[in-house]
DNA sequence: CCAAGAACTGAATAACTATTCATTATGCTA
DNA sequence: TAGCATAATGAATAGTTATTCAGTTCTTGG
């Protein structure tokens, strides 16, 4: 079997976890059930993943390369303003999230169950994506737009942690909103206490 | 037996779960683990409570209690500003899952995976604490030290997301740092955004 | 077209554990 | 203190499910 046709049944079973993970919990859901979403059997699983476990871990990699990805790029952007750079990362993260509701779940809701089983394996996962963000604070110190004392590290994990309730936020409530909708209001609020006066 | 001695029994047993589940997960605690480190035999645990999940609800409105009810005070008393009660209750909020990590885990690692189970039920409890917030939101506005345009409900949510991302951040490290010490950066840089300028 | 290795299958296995309940102990009242 | 109700016990039950592996099917290079 070519190599690109293992990949493929790879991404097939890892969505197939996804959805099946989203709608009835980690330990709701059985490997039988994921292998015939995906359309394997049961064994099939396991010539691609090691265990049950290990598939949870891919589908956290695989977002978080997509995340990092992403905002590595608004990071670097040569030209941008730090104020500017924030606002976009703020948009980004809302987006990717609320432009896959299944995924959304699993990061706001599974994850923080299996991050007591990973611990900082996970965690380790964002520090990468907070020191992003603390970057940007950093840039917009120099840039004299930021107050001068703020604590980037600190600051990072504010914003985090806002962005981080706005989707839970979402995910649990019914109703239809965007969760990307948000981001203006966020960006808002955050920057009014960043900026030097 | 009496209704003392019952009650304080109880306690004993919650007690154990939380901390078991707190160490462990909520899945990886067996109940013949709690009933242990309760002193109790396994059958015993079923004389108080419905099920295993039965427990975990139990510690959840056990907690709250406490939180609401001190919440509550902060946002009554009369001659207070607004900005005062919100950093109260920043502080609150920090102090008492700084105070009980085995408690801090639950809520910010365990919880998040019952809310699966739960859905909006155990969120319920959440929400009478954002309207507290979103209380005193308004109050600031209404005294004018505040921002005209804040949507209160929103704002609440941002600040429960700061103190919540604190939290957890806090329990998956090791530093030996005091929780309640992030405070005052987090009500400064939060008032920093609210504030009418 | 044909080995032969790669990929796949799914029933069987081997735990694991929440909950029950027949039995025993305890405490209270008269 | 006898008798009765209440409380506690813990071994047995009943069900669940991740993982394995012996056997089958597919692929492909010569």
């Amino acid at each position: 079997m070519s190599a690109e046709r293992k990949e493929a049944k790879r991404e097939r079973i890892l969505d197939a976890a996804v959805l099946e993970i989203a709608r009835h919990g980690y330990y709701g859901t059985t490997v039988s059930t994921i292998a015939r979403r995906a359309g394997v059997a049961d064994g099939t699983i396991y010539l691609y993943f090691k265990s049950k476990e290990e598939m949870l871990v891919s589908i956290f990699e695989r977002a978080m390369q997509l995340f990092s990805a992403q905002a590595q790029q608004i990071v670097d952007e040569r030209g941008a303003g730090a104020e500017d750079k924030l606002c976009r990362i703020v948009a980004l993260h809302l987006s990717l999230l609320g432009e896959d509701r299944d995924l959304a779940v699993i990061f706001q809701v599974e994850f923080r169950h299996t991050l007591h089983v990973l611990e900082l394996l996970s965690r380790s996962g964002i520090r990468d994506y907070l020191a992003l963000i603390a970057r940007v604070v950093d840039e917009g110190k120099a840039e004299g737009v930021f107050k001068a004392d703020a604590d980037p590290l600190f600051t990072a994990k504010v914003v985090f942690g806002v962005l981080d309730e706005m989707a839970t936020d979402w995910v649990l409530s019914r109703k239809n909103t965007r969760l990307a909708s948000r981001a203006e209001p966020v960006s808002d609020l955050l920057l009014g206490g960043l900026r030097a006066s």
